[in-house]
DNA sequence: TAGATTGTTAATCGATTAACAATC
DNA sequence: TAGATTGTTAATCGATTAACAATC
């Protein structure tokens, strides 16, 4: 694994932008850009241009003076120091709408991972074809995930079945965890859990909504 | 509007955990509990114990020293505080596996947002069932969230025709848009995007996960 | 050289935590 | 009363920002 030199213990806070550069870093090279500056970083990802050069210096120093970044340079950088450098394979565990809308997500590839497995318990699923993908029997589970080295599991079950799919994951041995559904779901302590519950966001804009009504100001 | 006592500015911060603890209080509301410490909120929520207290100071005193917080009243005073206790409906702009997913999401309904309606552009889909709702032609968009008072829109079409799909629910008038798709959009100052994107939590975990490997500790 | 933009320091700002008196 | 737990202060900690010398 290549590490840069400087390996300080990095800030929280930088780690969870670090996408959003690569993000923005990704669109400008769709778009032919060779360099940017951080004034123009700072516009995308909307973080204020003096961070994401003192984030960046946390890695070491990848800009020119007076030019800026290289694009590719920078994307590959920051790829390296994610880890997104090399391909990770996800099985997702559910093959209802939001199953399928994961294992289609348009996004997953172009940064670095790859959907390699669908499985769902109910039998009318399983051989249905989501892109490239069979639905495949969940007692297939250990088996695939150990033979193709998968870490990323996705729970995209019901709610009720959320803690189960989330025990069979865990027992075929995935490393990270991600819990799209609203249920409480527990993990050993080996396994990281994410709790990625998209309504969370909706009620934290809700605050301000009902505050911009009165008052002047975002 | 009920606003409670102290209204000093509120951080970020705060307004960002308070879903979090509206989460873990509904859970432990429907198994039956009572009242629950800041201590036992804390394990659910995965937030410091003074800091919760600390949090909920901004907007009262909620608690009984040597008791602890009463479930139903707590859940009252955030879902006030945020907004959530009356309902809020969404209109959701693409009826493939996303928007059928968001669509039929169980975590809505318990926590104050009603999908009102589901548009596409695609003939074949339009008057297709999903739940209680029947898939409706994108020009029918500005009437509906007009009539229905709409203030939340959800993009969930591919993302090349994100843009567009932004500016029609843009002219038809939502106060807050949600953009599921990996495509950079563009917005008018008075609504509020939110760029929700599922591979941003996965590449930043991915950090962790290979330092992980070589070392101990989270 | 002149202009631009980084890398980095120093100052500010705000969030987090521990601790404890108040009080149920 | 004794035990428990809040509300709140004071101390710490870390993140953010402005500013500027270094340098392309």
């Amino acid at each position: 694994m290549i590490v840069t030199k400087t390996e300080r213990r990095v800030p929280q806070g930088v780690i969870e932008r670090l996408p959003g550069y690569l993000n923005a870093l990704l669109h400008l090279r769709g778009e032919g850009c060779q360099t940017v500056s951080s004034a123009r970083l700072s516009e995308l990802a909307e973080v204020n241009a003096a961070q994401i050069r003192r984030d960046l210096a946390y890695f070491g120093q990848f800009g020119k003076r007076g030019v800026g970044y290289d694009i590719p340079l920078l994307v590959d950088r920051i790829q390296r120091i994610l880890g997104s450098n090399h391909v990770h394979r996800i099985a997702i565990l559910g093959a209802g709408n939001l199953g399928s809308a994961i294992a289609s997500y348009d996004g997953l590839r172009a940064r670095g991972f790859l959907v390699a497995a669908v499985f769902d318990n109910n039998r009318l699923k399983v051989g249905n074809r989501i892109g490239d993908l069979i639905v495949q029997d969940v007692s297939e589970l250990n088996r695939v995930v150990l033979e193709q080295g998968i870490q990323f599991g996705v729970i995209a079950v019901p709610p009720e079945s959320a803690q189960a799919a989330a025990d069979q994951m865990c027992r075929a041995g995935v490393r990270v965890l991600l819990n799209y559904s609203p249920a409480f779901v527990e993990v050993p302590a080996t396994v990281t859990l994410h709790n990625t519950d998209p309504v969370r966001e909706l009620l934290h804009t809700l605050y301000y909504l009902s505050r911009a009504d009165g008052v002047a100001g975002a």
